[in-house]
DNA sequence: GCAAGGTC
């Protein structure tokens, strides 16, 4: 019996051969210098001693498209949301190893990601390797379930195969038409129409392009950017006192915060100034504590390094992706926010203890100081939270970002596997007359992970005033004060990331590269002030989100997620089995294209938009 | 020339 491996990723193929094998393989090259083909026997339960290959594909190997008669030009594009479509083969290299491979095999067995996408891909896989070897039957394909790399958990998916969901190939299937169709047809529209009105100058060979996930991620930059112009400060007002005792004294804050009501604050006011004293109406001590952060995912350590280390997402993820081949961090595109109970932790904190920085706090842990990490809601199945694999010292590695990057993700790791940081909390209110005045104070008493974790503060405050419950006290000062509320900042990208993931726009993979995108289209740019960077719309981004805000769809608004985030929602229904593709296809398309219609009814209202943008820009 | 999703 001749088994064929395929995993998602090289090194996928690499580890989990080499455990299969017990380290004993023959490697093979194929014609693509990243994909090994790895030789050796395993014995399969029921099935016996087996030749086994394994190998791997780089993600995706196929791709759908339109046919040429339909291609840019030769169609009207609103025909886009019907035209036939067309699989193509993207990586030749890849898809003929696996049918070659697949020729001399009686068995295919999948070992792609257990997410969505991996599915997807494992039906890619077999397509290949039905055309090597026509034999093979999609029922017989087995299907390892593994979330992690390692041994056991391995070994346990090698012999306990289950069958390719093709639920989650379909759903994955009928995303990928729906972003073509409607990227491509809206592509086209916006493009063909700034053209021909030449309402803004476009490059040569220039172009507008539209994506359910781009459009999104701009809308919400243009929202922000709104509300900050459209901004109008509020005068309030308020009453704060102070008391002095024991030659200390301290401000307490009124707890109803403010009113916007002058006349009626100061009627309160009057009445408080009708008492001299203040009483201690509530005195509170209790223990309190400062949570030890979660394990570290993909969206996390982006807005991490975007918030510490002002560097974008995109920065942040190349960095740590070459770490990771590089074998110095674990897989960097994960959801996951607990580890697996089975995971060997103390062994992870080992590796650091020869660093000189943060060594010695290491050695701690393994002396009695370790805690079991929190563990989060999110679990994507597929990979652990990322941490650090392999010890490197900083220097060693080639450039800033990758030092930052790595001391990051290693100390946040010691950080999840220390005790949380622990204090004491005094509140203390004061009733004056008919109002309450309130004030607190900390005493950090143990930093424990702030130590090794010098991204977060938390500092002890000036201690109050040694007041005891039920104490008379003066009011040594008491004033009405006037404050107007302040205008939001503009988006971060710490903000938008956090935006994105909240609304389902984009994946851990892809929010980065959604960013990007907007930026290199022209629609966004990134601005510094006073040391922060801000993501602003630029007159394109702000005309094409005015311009369909303009339009009046029924709810189903081409620049806000919900559109996208109802796609996501059928896709989930299609995986549970209680909505089928084809249902789930004619439906949001059917949504798009009312969307498209009334678009191209109104061009010109599309066009309106951005010519106001650019006059009002061009006369302040 | 268009999308978004994998991965290098």
């Amino acid at each position: 019996m001749k088994i064929l491996c395929v995993a998602e990723k090289p090194s996928i193929s690499k580890a989990v051969s080499h455990i299969l094998s017990g380290g004993k393989t023959k490697v093979r090259n194929s014609r693509n210098k990243y994909v090994k083909n790895y030789d050796f026997k395993f014995d399969f339960p029921g099935v016996g001693l087996c030749d086994v290959t394994m190998t791997s594909v780089m993600g995706h190997i196929t791709n759908i498209d339109f046919p040429t008669q339909f291609s840019w030009g030769r169609c009207n594009p609103g025909r886009l949301f019907d035209a036939p479509t067309i699989d193509n083969v993207s990586n030749k290299e890849v898809y003929e190893n696996i049918s070659n491979e697949a020729r001399r095999c009686n068995r295919l067995m999948i070992w792609t990601d257990c997410d969505r996408e991996g599915e997807f891909i494992g039906h890619e896989i077999f397509s290949a390797a039905v055309k090597g070897n026509p034999s093979l039957r999609v029922e017989d394909i087995w299907r390892s379930q593994f979330s992690h790399l390692e041994r056991s958990h391995i070994l346990q998916a090698a012999r306990n195969p289950i069958r390719l969901d093709m639920n989650s190939v379909h759903a994955v299937r009928c995303r990928m038409e729906i972003d073509l169709r409607v990227g491509a047809s809206f592509t086209r529209f916006l493009t063909d129409l700034y053209r021909r009105t030449q309402v803004f100058p476009l490059e040569k060979g220039g172009f507008i392009s539209y994506g359910t996930c781009q459009f999104p991620t701009l809308g919400f930059v243009v929202d922000r950017y709104n509300r900050v112009k459209r901004f109008i400060p509020e005068k309030f007002w308020y009453i704060s006192i102070t008391v002095k005792k024991d030659n200390k004294t301290e401000t307490f804050h009124w707890t109803k915060n403010h009113v916007f009501d002058r006349l009626y604050l100061a009627l309160i006011y009057q009445n408080c100034l009708k008492n001299d004293n203040a009483e201690v109406v509530q005195l509170i001590e209790r223990p309190t504590s400062k949570y030890r952060p979660l394990p570290l995912t993909t969206v996390e350590l982006q807005k991490n390094c975007s918030m510490y280390f002002k560097m974008s997402a995109k920065r942040a993820l190349d960095a740590a992706e070459k770490l990771y081949n590089k074998g110095f961090l674990s897989y960097p595109r994960t959801e996951t926010d607990r580890f697996p109970p089975t995971m060997d932790l103390k062994a992870v904190i080992q590796k650091q203890t020869q660093n000189s920085t943060w060594g010695q706090y290491a050695s701690e842990l393994l002396n009695g100081k370790f805690r079991s990490p929190r563990a989060g809601s999110h679990d994507d199945k597929a990979h652990p939270p990322i941490h650090p694999v392999n010890f490197v010292k900083l220097e060693m590695l080639d450039n800033a970002d990758e030092k930052k990057v790595y001391e990051l993700v290693v100390r946040r790791f010691l950080a999840c596997c220390s005790e949380d940081a622990k204090g004491k909390e005094t509140k203390i209110s004061l009733r004056w007359g008919a109002e309450e005045f309130t004030n607190s104070a900390i005493v950090v008493l143990e930093r424990n992970f702030l130590d090794v974790y010098p991204y977060m503060t938390w500092k002890s405050t000036t201690p109050l005033p040694p007041l005891l419950k039920g104490e008379t006290i003066k009011v040594a000062s008491s004033v009405m004060k006037e404050g107007k509320t302040s205008p939001p900042q503009h988006m971060t990208e710490s903000e938008l990331i956090a935006l994105m993931d909240a609304n389902g726009i984009g994946t851990d993979a892809t929010i980065a590269e959604h960013i990007d995108k907007i930026i290199s289209r022209g629609y966004v740019v990134k601005v510094r002030k006073n040391k922060n960077d801000f993501i602003i719309p630029s007159e394109l981004g702000m005309g094409l989100i005015e311009g369909f805000n303009d339009l009046e769809f029924d709810n189903l608004s081409l620049s806000k997620p919900f559109l996208r985030k109802r796609l996501e929602n059928c896709l989930q229904e299609i995986v549970s089995g209680t909505k089928v593709k084809e249902q789930v296809v004619q439906e949001i398309i059917f949504l798009y294209k009312q969307a498209f219609g009334l678009s191209a009814q109104n061009s010109t209202k599309l066009i309106a938009a951005c010519r106001r943008i650019m006059d009002a820009n061009s006369s302040t």
